[in-house]
RNA sequence: GGUGGGGUUCCCGAGUGGCUAAAGGGGGCAGACUGUAAAUCUGCUGGUUGUACCUUCGGUGGUUCGAAUCCACCCCCCACCA
C-alpha cells in the first residue's frame, strides 16, 4: 500500500504520473479529488461519482465527529459503508476549521478548544482526538492535525503557528491508526521560504506517507501560492505523494503540477455550481443564470461529453437555476465536477504522451 | 341599480401634508466564492455626468409655502346585496 512513481514528465517540469494504492483501491494521479465534507459531495450521488471518473473523495472529522457522530459512523462499519463509496477517501483533520471557524474556538497547547458552530456546544480536538476520530471512520488517507495559519501572517506569526503545527504533527504520528490507513503530514509556514522549508524538512525527519502543502488558497494572490508550491516541493521526498491542499482554479493546478504536485481537492466546482457558474472547457465561466441564455438552445459546454452537457440545454438550465429547481444544481455540480476529473485525465494522458509542456501552455491555462 | 373596499415605481405591497424617488418582499442585473458554518453572500434596480435638476404614486382640476397623502368630479377593479 503506497505510493509509485510512473513517469516524470521530462520536459523541464517537475510534472509527473504516479499511482496511490490504498485498502479501497489505487488513485492514478495527478487527480482531482471531489470534496465531500458532511460525508456527501454536494448534490452528487455516488453512481454519479464513479460515472463521471471520482477515484477518491474527501470527507471531514470536524463535520462528521459533530454530526452524525462517530458512533453512527462506526455502526455502520465505517465511512466507506455508511455513505457508500467503495473507492478510496480522505479525510481532512479539522485543521481546516481552525482557519475557517476562528471565531469559535480557541487554541492550546495540545489541540482547540472548540463550540460547535451548529450548537455552540463545547469540544476539544487535537492530534489526539482528530486521529482517534479518523481511525474509526477509517478513511484510507488520514490528515494530521495542523492549524491553517490565516492569511496575511507575519513571520512571527506564522513561525509561532508553525511550531504548534510541527508539534500537533508529532503527535498525530505518534497516534495509533488501522494498519493500512496512511498518513499525510501537512506543510505550513504561510508564504515565507525559510519556514517552508523548515517545515517541510522537519515533517520528513518526523516520516509520513505522503505530505501535504496545506496553508495555502486562504487569500493570498495566485503568484503568492505558486510560489510557496516552488518553495516546498524540493524539500519533500520524490516516492511520496505531494498533495496541494485546497487548490484550486483549472490553471493552478495545472500549474501545481507543473510544480510536482500530485493530488488536488477544491470545493470551488461544487459550489461554484450551486451559486450558478459553470467552468468552460475552452477556458472560464458560464454565468448560468444570466438573462443572454435565455434563449439558448446549445449544450452547457460545447466541448463537454458530461450528462448535462450531452442532455440539456443552457436555457433549460437556467431556467432551472432561476426557478431554484434541485436538478439544476445537480447538473451544474455534475459538470463543473466533471470538468475538473476531466482536466487531471487530460494532463495524466498529457504526461504519459510527453505533452504536458504543450498541454501547460493552451491558451485556456493562460494568465487572465 | 345599491352598499362597502380599492387603484403606489417591472410585480406584490407599505406609506394618509414636509425627514419620500417613495419601507419591505419578489423579479431582474452585476459581482464574490479555492483542505465547505455557503442550494450562500454583497451591490445595483425612474432619468441625466453629481448631496444638482427633471419625471413619477388611475385621470383632470382644486386647497396649500409644500400633496402619493386633503377636496371635487371622472375612469377602472373587487366583494356583498338586488
Amino acid at each position: 500500500m503506497s505510493f509509485r512513481l510512473l513517469k516524470r514528465a521530462g520536459d523541464g517540469s517537475a510534472a509527473r504520473r504516479g499511482e496511490l494504492a490504498t485498502p479501497h483501491g489505487t488513485v492514478q494521479t495527478p487527480a482531482f479529488m471531489p470534496v465531500g465534507t458532511r460525508g456527501s459531495v454536494k448534490a452528487l450521488a455516488p453512481r454519479v461519482l464513479e460515472e463521471i471518473g471520482s477515484q477518491i473523495i474527501l470527507g471531514n472529522t470536524y463535520h462528521l465527529f459533530l454530526r452524525p457522530g462517530l458512533e453512527i459512523v462506526a455502526g455502520a462499519g465505517g465511512l466507506h459503508e455508511f455513505i457508500n463509496w467503495p473507492h478510496p477517501i480522505l479525510t481532512d483533520s479539522g485543521g481546516f476549521q481552525v482557519f475557517s471557524l476562528a471565531g469559535l474556538r480557541k487554541i492550546e497547547k495540545d489541540g482547540v478548544r472548540f463550540a460547535s458552530h451548529i450548537d455552540g456546544t463545547r469540544f476539544f480536538l487535537g492530534p489526539r482526538e482528530s486521529m482517534r476520530i479518523q481511525r474509526t471512520l477509517n478513511s484510507d488517507i488520514v490528515m494530521a492535525f495542523d492549524e491553517c495559519t490565516p492569511y496575511p501572517a507575519t513571520w512571527e506569526t506564522a513561525a509561532k503557528s508553525l511550531d504548534i503545527t510541527l508539534r500537533w504533527e508529532a503527535m498525530s504520528r505518534d497516534q495509533e491508526l488501522n494498519p493500512d490507513q496512511q498518513l499525510f503530514g501537512i506543510v505550513q509556514g504561510s508564504v515565507y521560504e525559510d519556514l517552508r522549508r523548515r517545515s517541510a524538512e522537519e515533517l520528513v525527519k518526523i516520516g509520513f506517507d505522503g505530505y501535504a502543502i496545506g496553508g495555502v488558497s486562504v487569500g493570498e494572490p495566485e503568484h503568492e501560492m505558486l510560489k510557496v508550491v516552488d518553495w516546498t516541493t524540493p524539500f519533500l521526498p520524490e516516492e511520496k505523494p505531494r498533495y496541494l491542499m485546497g487548490m484550486g482554479t483549472p490553471r493552478q493546478i495545472v500549474e501545481a503540477v507543473a510544480r510536482g504536485v500530485d493530488m488536488f481537492d477544491c470545493v470551488m466546482p461544487t459550489r461554484l455550481a450551486r451559486h450558478g457558474s459553470a467552468f468552460l472547457t475552452a477556458g472560464g465561466m458560464l454565468p448560468v443564470k444570466a438573462g443572454r441564455y435565455a434563449r439558448d438552445y446549445g449544450p452547457l459546454d460545447p466541448d463537454c461529453g458530461c450528462y448535462c452537457c450531452r442532455t440539456f440545454s443552457r436555457a433549460y438550465l437556467r431556467h432551472l437555476m432561476n426557478v431554484g429547481e434541485i436538478l439544476a444544481l445537480e447538473m451544474v455540480s455534475l459538470h463543473n465536477v466533471h470538468y475538473f476529473l476531466e482536466l487531471t485525465r487530460r494532463i495524466r494522458e498529457a504526461i504519459e504522451l510527453d505533452r504536458f509542456a504543450e498541454f501547460r501552455n493552451r491558451p485556456e491555462f493562460a494568465q487572465p
